[in-house]
DNA sequence: CGACCTATTGATCGGACTCAAGGTTGGTGG
DNA sequence: CCACCAACCTTGAGTCCGATCAATAGGTCG
């Protein structure tokens, strides 16, 4: 059940929407003034809040900036209840922050469908999406408002590649962003003397190659399909749009970049200073986080070794070498192609150390 | 002179409106309608549009949505015209990334203030800000509304550190994001055998660490100065509020995470594959491209042999090897610490083979 | 001026790359 | 269904780059 908080100060109003909320099944908590309910959002966390702008004590504004001072409360989705439409009001709030507003009196429907829009709206970007097509549907469509969703569901074609086959090179303009639907996709970049080194590993609910959207539209590297793979080409400005106009898009994104520069910058560390032996089980211990965490623990990741060598970034003979004296101590087993961890604890204390 | 973009149906209040702002001294693109405007929008890319809701052919929302699909006219602010303030028309306006919007019939001097500040603004991220202290007080201002001033002024203290002196270690809770002012600083990371390797360095106008401040609060590298260093610290809520509430530091967020992603990935494929010659030479390059821009070709950039050796991710006396050989070939040339590049385009050559 | 830190050079050693040559696997066509 | 081809995997030998240890020279700061 779904938490709102309610900071009205008079007395009539309060009871009244708070009636309304728990006839619709949610879980009020009421506050008088602003103080008690900056208060009672700390304490309780609630997934929204109604507010009221004129208030003594502490009025709406001010709690809006005070709920803004913690990243625990800055997300919760806020709403301003305003007597008069003022211009300048209204103004205020959305630059800061407000999610939406409604003038008392407002009907009981009007209430409702904006709290119901925004709790949505809200549950999709904190939990994150699916990862299917649907999901990025669904993604678009809320990103969007419903209004613009008519020309976006026609632009979505879908595209199937074989395996080894070329998504798109480095330097190819990006028109299209592709959304991995379903199998896996490495993008590389290549060095001068032809050597490949991996950069990322995608599976399905992926956008692929979204750096090279935001610099010039130029992909920054080479994405090729390891299996059959299909996805869903969502076209460049969609994307790009979603990114200027949407602030919960864009934290979601902001996060996405920050994650990823972590583990670049833990890659560094590695590739300088940490031997061979060390990175492949490294880069096998994130395979497997990555690849086999649906069918558990049978067949381990099937990789090819020249793949799995420009992951680690060396030549294929050491890669292999490498492989070969884990096995023998027991850490991993091979068969053919796949490589199962047999000894989970000793590759871990392997890599970390 | 900048360039409005004025939309609008009714000849009278066109006109009104035209004369207003040519007075103003703006330069004013007029068009009837919708389609007109798009088109002229797009042909002269104006640096602020004014634009009626009601309108024949194209509406006010279907020329905003025409204009947030390329990426040049997307970023152009953009002011709502409307009749009546209905709270529907306006809520869907700015759920589609209006900036702002005026109540006709306005006053001269509400137009001309909403302009102003929209293009002040503006300008202000699409320029980039000053790398100054001053600077960031006028960005932050601008970013949070002026109304919210007061508590941010008191609230930025300077700290001054000396060389070699450590802003944060890795794992430290920052609670303040240090902004530099004056000086340099480097941020590395340190492996378990107590390795450095330097993810960054920062001159005055970065913000240092803030990829802590995404993920957890908690730094995930040492920042250390170089050398004499003021910074200024920015309350970490201050900055995350930014980011949640604006739309514009988002972006430029975006904008700069990706382009430092670039950079990673760049650096990690010369690591896997470059030699530690190759290395050395980029990273004289990168040295000379962000430290000496200054004074020119003087001094050259004056670096401890450990931290350059740290950037380029080898041992010291490795380092030291390379830049006698380059001295050596006459490419660069040293002085104590001082190192300077006496043949450019050769080293050049070399770092990218 | 001396102690300490930093830069430089030398000698040695080992990890990882290259080249070369067999094995395996899987897919295709007869 | 089998044979064959091609792509991929694996192992060996030799070489070289770069790390390490050790010792000396040069600068810098109290």
């Amino acid at each position: 059940m779904k938490t709102i908080l309610l900071i009205e100060d008079d007395a009539d109003v309060r009871d009244n929407t708070a009636e309304i909320l728990e006839l619709a099944h949610y879980r009020v908590l009421k506050a008088q003034n602003g103080k008690q309910g900056v208060d009672l959002a700390r304490k309780e966390l609630p997934d929204l809040v109604l507010c009221d702008i004129m208030m003594p004590e502490l009025d709406g504004y001010g709690v809006l900036h005070m709920l803004g001072r913690s990243p625990e409360t800055a997300e919760i989705p806020f709403i301003f209840l305003t007597a008069k439409a003022e211009r300048s009001d209204v103004r205020r709030g959305m630059e800061l922050g407000a999610d939406d507003y409604l003038t008392k009196p407002f009907e009981e429907s009007e209430l409702l469908n904006a709290i119901e829009g925004r709790l949505k709206r809200s549950d999709l970007f904190r939990k994150g999406f699916d990862r299917t097509l649907n999901g990025l549907n669904d993604f678009m469509e809320q990103a969007r408002g419903v209004s613009a969703l008519e020309d976006l569901s026609k632009d979505r074609k879908t595209r199937e590649y074989g395996r080894k086959d070329v998504l798109f090179h480095e330097g190819d303009e990006l028109r299209q962003i592709p959304f991995l639907v379903t199998g896996k996709v490495r993008t590389f970049k290549v060095n001068n003397e032809g050597k490949e080194f991996v950069t990322g590993l995608h599976v399905p609910g992926d956008f692929i190659g979204y750096l090279g959207l935001l610099e010039g539209g130029h992909a920054t590297e080479t994405a090729e399909a390891l299996e059959e793979t299909e996805v869903a080409l969502v076209p460049r400005e969609d994307l790009l749009r979603l990114l200027y106009r949407d602030r919960d898009v864009s934290m979601r994104f902001i996060r996405m970049l920050s994650q990823e520069m972590g583990e670049k910058q833990e890659r560094l560390l590695q590739l300088a200073y940490a031997s061979v032996r060390q990175r492949v089980a490294q880069a096998l211990l994130q395979l497997h986080d990555r690849f086999s965490a649906d069918h558990s623990e049978d067949l381990g990741v099937r990789i090819s070794r020249d793949d799995l060598a420009a992951i680690v970034g060396t030549a294929t003979e050491s890669l292999i070498r490498c492989l070969t004296d884990l096995k023998d101590e027991g850490l991993i087993s091979t068969q053919g192609r796949d490589i199962r961890i047999t000894d989970h604890r000793r590759l871990q204390k392997l890599a970390n150390l």
